[in-house]
DNA sequence: TGAGAATCAAGAGCACTGCTCATCTATTGA
DNA sequence: TCAATAGATGAGCAGTGCTCTTGATTCTCA
């Protein structure tokens, strides 16, 4: 079938990745906002008005940016839970855990793209929403396939009784995501989850300035704590 | 002392607030990135250029709302902090937690500015970092003032040892915020601070779009959780 | 009180931005 | 071969942050 793979739509798919590129290095110096269409085709040798048949407004290429950040920690978070065995599941949590903020660090603009301030406008473009879930998808996959397994620990829950709303709340969210789970527990899959972007998001944004000046091993540890807060065990070293 | 009270020092006092106060209302309606100094002034009756006696730029006139916000936050941290028991340790933690969270789902935007991606450009100024402490002061000093009233129930510390390099900052972190707090309840004071944030970040962000609808109970049951795992007294209800 | 020194206001102007449009050229499919 | 289509181009518009010059107010202090 050649027709999809005409030599047009060929050299068309390779401007539109050299458009991205170009931003992105562009996005790497100076953040998003700074971001140039103009400077863009400049140093990509085209007219300026050239790039809008291929992206029809600036918000445009940002959300296409932003799709592809949503693929690549998503990417990331699958690829470093893939390399550990399906039973260990301690050791995905925190592999993915570690590999989400290895990520960020090495592409803050790109993180400050997708979990920062929304830049383009407010509206989450359709597109967007189903790469977001990759990552949420891994971290959900790990809780979900250990209570499966009967792996979970019992957990200590000598504490006020969840509130009607918030088991709802709570049930609603397991039966979409880890239905064998209790609802305690799948509250503190949000509070792990939030936590784990928390963190990463505080030490990008600058927070940490004056309070904490040697994040990793703060975080290494909240993982290892939020992994065991929801009864999967835990690895003791590494 | 009247220098300082010299009619033209008051009416440019005025006048400041009057630009501060129009870019609040034009950042409410479309966000920080789209606040136009020339819009500011030119619903204000000045010549565009006649801002620029008041803040030398742009980024210096976020910075000023940065300020704002941070003092804002920080208020409404330390009046709900406020309007409790000093010895109603838990009723702190969640008032404060839950004060904070009220303000940034009112103030989505200057929340936004603040605890958002960096938008100025990367440096914190010197002036933010001071403002900024006002909110983490509330937390800790909560934690701080149940740790030296002897009122922090043991915790479950059932779990790996802390890693050497944890537990050394740990130990600084505590030294300077809570100095009579276990290594291990300190960093659990980073998580609740964290994961506090990092809740209110995904909600305002959209990161809960078809993950949780309702975060309210969710959001209090977290509070509940993390002052727990402090060790602090939490009320069952409310 | 009045002269000199700050302070403020105003407007023109520069370089830049996102985006539109008419025009012209290259590629495509029948 | 030839019309249709996609692509490239440059002029142009409205808007931006910011600078600089000019002229008017207001302050300070002898």
């Amino acid at each position: 079938m050649p027709p999809s793979t005409g030599l047009r739509a060929r050299v068309r798919a390779e401007i539109i990745t050299e458009i991205k590129d170009e931003a992105r290095r562009q996005m790497a110096v100076a953040g998003a906002q700074a971001l140039s269409l103009r400077a863009v085709t400049r140093t990509l040798g085209m007219a300026s008005s050239g790039i809008y048949r291929y992206f029809s407004s600036r918000d445009e290429l940002l959300t296409a940016l932003i799709v592809d950040a949503y693929d690549a920690i998503g990417q990331a978070a699958e690829d470093a839970d893939a390399r550990r065995d399906r039973d260990d599941f301690g050791g995905r949590w925190w592999a993915a855990g570690h590999a989400i903020r290895a990520w960020s660090l090495a592409n803050p603009h790109e993180y400050a793209l997708v979990y920062g301030s929304p830049v383009p406008g407010y509206r989450a473009p359709e597109e967007t929403i189903g790469p977001a879930t990759r990552v949420t998808s891994v971290l959900s996959g790990i809780l979900d396939d250990a209570s499966r397994a009967g792996a979970l620990r019992p957990v200590d829950l000598s504490l006020p009784p969840l509130a009607p709303a918030a088991a709802a709340a709570a049930r609603r969210l397991a039966e979409a995501a880890f239905p064998a789970v209790l609802d305690e527990v799948a509250l503190r899959a949000v509070a792990g989850w939030t936590q784990l972007f928390g963190m990463v998001s505080f030490e990008l944004f600058g927070h940490f300035h004056g309070v904490l000046d040697d994040p990793d091993p703060v975080f290494d540890r909240l993982v290892i704590e939020s992994g065991i807060s929801m009864g999967i065990p835990m690895p003791h070293r590494r």
